[in-house]
DNA sequence: GAATTCTATTAGTTTTATTCATGGTGACTT
DNA sequence: AAGTCACCATGAATAAAACTAATAGAATTC
């Protein structure tokens, strides 16, 4: 078997050109090189060197192998250093999973700052679970999970890192547009456009409208933020988002914000991340961004 | 450090499955694999595999060092199999100097029967020496040397492999023509072309031309044959090499063989090689091949 | 030809790798 | 729910290897 070892020594040698400073470099004496290659020249059955007066003088077998150790060790020694990098965290793959479909906006301002504060940390979104949130963050499938119900397990850690007021959204020339909060029984001849997810998730009907008993007129389901405001705008419905998604919105579009009811809805957003994970110094970074970055969302 | 075994056994792991598995086809027991596997993780300070439940799962670094192991194996996998072919005598690299210039047309004939016998072994001619043709086989520049001139020196064996004729070749149209031979006076008046190497290497100047005291009107280097060749066959002058050359070319151009002298000159043309590789396969193939391709010379 | 500077070798030591025996844990069976 | 199976982890013991120290021999230098 040629080892790493055996590689390190035909390289040293070449390069030092002798044994003894070879063994220096290696910090070996040369009677363990000695030996070393003693048994490589064996156990390859092939002269790797010819001994010459009292230098050491490759073989073309021996070229052919110093070739190799200069192709593959510089292989192991990146692979030694990228490894090193992932112990310190230095490096890798951030996944984070999504569960608040207008946390995307948000999320995305976060992503550009942390890229460039971590040029070796890749990061993927993803939207879709098997089972669900949490269970992609058990099952290893995202290493963070943005989502507005923090439930605590053990082995989880969860942390607020942005409250903001979902509110509906209406066309500034709507009935509503001026009114000071609406109440649900207004959305009953309404056409609400939600993200297409089961109606449960949805806050707009879990914290307004199925206490109150209401159905709107029409619900349909858009995918994207962008298409539902523009939407919203053309007058084609309402929808429910955070206010300060709106707010943004608010300047290139006809759109206007109305509370959710006197007291309106509060959300609170949280990052869910596996205890284990906290050491590692990227996660913990990201997290750090995010609790910074609440004031965005009030 | 990351050696070849830790590399293995991470390939190992993922294709079978499971420590005990991986530790079979390693011809190890599931013990040894459990220690290494934890002393890698250790010595890199960062997890390779989580354990989840009795299966051992990638981690990021493990992925990355999977990644690794199937790039660098297959490598050293590689590597191991050349130099088991160079302790075999099956493949290597058959590097040919060559001190005679007429006589790459008769190495090419040789060339491609050996190629097609040995197809790992590779063949390389050089033609250009810093020390001379002996002193590049001393210096193990070259394996083998082409030569004229069997200096026999201890570590050296040369063997005689073909013998020609040394003629002239001149235009068809060329007064010597027709001459049973030609005398050194009558080329006093000729463009004598040849290698562009010293005269005392020229076969024609150090046994024809030199004894004689005679010169050429003019002398003019050309490097390759085929031109040397074109430049007689257009009347531009004359030039000396070996007859079945000739003969070759004869078919082609308007170019005949005219003796150098009355009794003509002969040549002996010799394989040099070390005493020592002679054991080559390879090499005593190659030797036993231009012995039996002399009948290609006269 | 003495001093120096290499490599090779032998014997002894230290370190490392491997095994054996065993315990623990999740997954599947009945 | 208990039993079985298949798997991994661990500690102690052992086998294997890598390494060192000491030394001899050979080539080179002065």
């Amino acid at each position: 078997m040629i080892e790493r070892s055996h590689l390190a020594v035909v390289r040293a040698i070449e390069t030092q050109g002798s044994l003894t400073a070879a063994a220096n470099e290696l910090c070996l004496t040369q009677s363990a090189i000695s030996h070393t290659i003693k048994k490589l020249e064996q156990n390859l059955g092939v002269e790797i060197w010819r001994r010459e007066g009292r230098s050491m003088i490759l073989t073309q077998a021996g070229q052919y192998l110093l070739a190799v150790a200069n192709r593959v060790l510089p292989q192991l020694d990146y692979a030694q250093e990228r490894l090193r990098q992932y112990a310190q965290g230095e490096c890798g793959t951030l996944r984070i999973g999504m569960e608040c479909h207008p946390c995307y906006q948000w999320l995305l301002k976060l992503v550009s700052p942390f890229l460039a504060a971590w040029p070796d940390v890749d990061v993927d979104v993803k939207q879709k679970f098997q089972f669900g949130g949490l269970g992609a963050l058990f099952g290893y499938e995202i290493d963070l999970l943005v989502t507005p119900d923090p439930l605590h397990k053990p082995g989880l850690t969860f942390e607020p890192v942005f409250d903001y007021e979902q509110v509906l959204v209406v066309n500034s020339e709507h009935p509503l547009a001026n009114a000071n909060y609406v109440e649900p029984e207004q959305l009953s001849t309404e056409v609400l456009i939600t993200y297409p997810v089961s109606l449960e998730r949805l806050d707009v009907y879990n914290q307004f409208l199925s206490p109150a008993g209401i159905s709107p007129k029409r619900h349909k389901p858009i995918e994207t933020t962008d298409i539902m405001f523009q939407m919203v705008a053309s007058g084609r419905g309402v929808t429910a988002l955070p206010r300060w998604l709106v707010d943004e919105y608010a300047s290139k579009l006809n759109v206007v914000p109305v509370r959710l009811g006197k007291k309106g809805i509060h959300k609170h957003i949280f990052l869910g991340i596996r205890e284990g994970d906290i050491d590692i110094d990227y996660v913990r970074a990201f997290v750090e961004m995010a609790r910074n970055s609440r004031n965005v969302g009030e």
